[in-house]
DNA sequence: CTTAACTGACCGCTCGTACGGTCAGCAACA
DNA sequence: TGTTGCTGACCGTACGAGCGGTCAGTTAAG
């Protein structure tokens, strides 16, 4: 079949089954002639459309961050309050999930490609940017006395992980909906596991005598591995 | 170098360095040669060993579950509290990014390939396993009126994501150590962002309206995806 | 005619795996 | 003690599949 459809161009499905590709099976095992196999057309019309596998990684990954940006300035302007743009910006992240998995998928499993300089630092920059919206919202909510954490930046990577994380167990035909997850995930990060005794101090304590605990254990790391912490004085396995 | 050293296996030294490989370039870019080449063996005493590559990542993954198991059984065994024992598994799961890295990242970046029957669902089972224990953890805490959760199981999901999703951000040599980290993740879990109010059912609503407003945003999933869910109708609040 | 989408044969390369063979260590036996 | 034979770690090569990417040419819309 030559020529194709009146001067259609197949660059959107071609980008579109590409990151159903990559969300499915990861980059790195996605060829570009299945991709082309299943739209009917031969692999040079991709590279033809794109110049390299990369690219069209990028491609996606450029466009998912302007579809999160934009979203992300949708909250900003329609809600006021940072707890309500915190919870938002949750709801968002987990939303994409479902409404935008493909993409999702694909930008969340190779973040990591972007460490080493693979492909332009314009998409790390993307990253940094968006994290920054919601340090930004953390930082205007300690500011008014509205949320606490010590450490809004490192608050907005624990916020992060427990939604994008979510592309390893969420499935769209699960038992709860994305607004069930979120609301109960937001809840649980604004209100808190612990029934509220007001003792905060007495918390401090705990943490630290559990994490003193665990630095006991023997057998944590790989053996002769040359890793680093940890060095745990010769404790005894206790009584 | 034929012969090498007297009658040593190099077993431990190929799933050391494959588990390195595989931390830092994944499973598919990993090669049995490069791998072969940092220990000067030869590629074919590799399969010698092991027979398959998949086989080493399953070695991998056993051997790290089998590390994990191990330090839950210690939790367990010197924690009685629910509270302290969700304290110390966060604890464990960040301290293994620094105390057990390679085998960690291995883990947690090919986690995926465990979905579609690839390898043995051994390895799905032994995942399994472990969120069990944290979600008896969660619901014993809830039993005692220690902790607070409609749902211990997605509660535990969320946990994991904040902790397990550190790889893409956690480096040994960054400012906060891992028990900085730790302390902050459990503190904020546990005694939530939020500053008391008292008013529970205010947060509700909060969040409520929140997810409603993004809800409506334009835009939000990627052109021409026949992407499920969305229509925006109104969510019933849920009781 | 110009232009751009598109084809399909093709190249060079890398990778996992297969396989025949080498050699050191060790145990049994004469 | 000397020899013999087995075991298993290890090597080196070769192979076949699959990959990304190239390119000269075809088709059809403007």
């Amino acid at each position: 079949m030559p020529g194709r459809s009146p001067r259609a161009s197949s660059r959107d499905a071609i980008l579109r089954v590409f990151a159903e590709h990559v969300a499915d099976r990861g980059y790195a095992d996605t060829s570009l002639g299945d991709v082309a196999a299943e739209l009917n057309l031969s692999k040079g019309t991709i590279v033809h459309h794109f110049g390299t596998k990369e690219a069209l990684l990028r491609e996606v990954h450029v466009a998912y961050f302007a579809r999160r940006f934009a979203e992300a300035d949708f909250v900003h302007a329609h809600l006021a309050d940072p707890v309500s743009r915190l919870v938002a910006m949750v709801y968002a992240l987990l939303a994409a999930h479902r409404d935008d998995r493909a993409a999702s998928l694909a930008c969340l499993r190779e973040l990591v490609r972007y460490f080493d300089g693979d492909l332009t630092d314009y998409v790390r920059k993307q990253r940094v940017r968006y994290t920054e919206i919601v340090v930004d919202i953390l930082r205007a909510g300690v500011g008014r006395g509205l949320l606490r954490t010590p450490d809004p930046q490192m608050t907005a990577l624990q916020v992060f992980g427990m939604c994008n994380y979510a592309w390893t167990w969420y499935r769209p035909d699960g038992p709860q909906s994305v607004e069930d997850i979120a609301r109960l995930f937001a809840h649980n990060v604004l209100a808190g596991l612990v029934t509220p005794s007001g003792d905060d101090r007495e918390l401090d304590v705990l943490i630290t005598e559990a994490i003193e605990t665990v630095r006991k254990a023997p057998g944590r790391s790989a053996a002769g591995a040359p890793e680093g912490g940890n060095p745990a004085e010769p404790v005894p396995t206790a009584p």
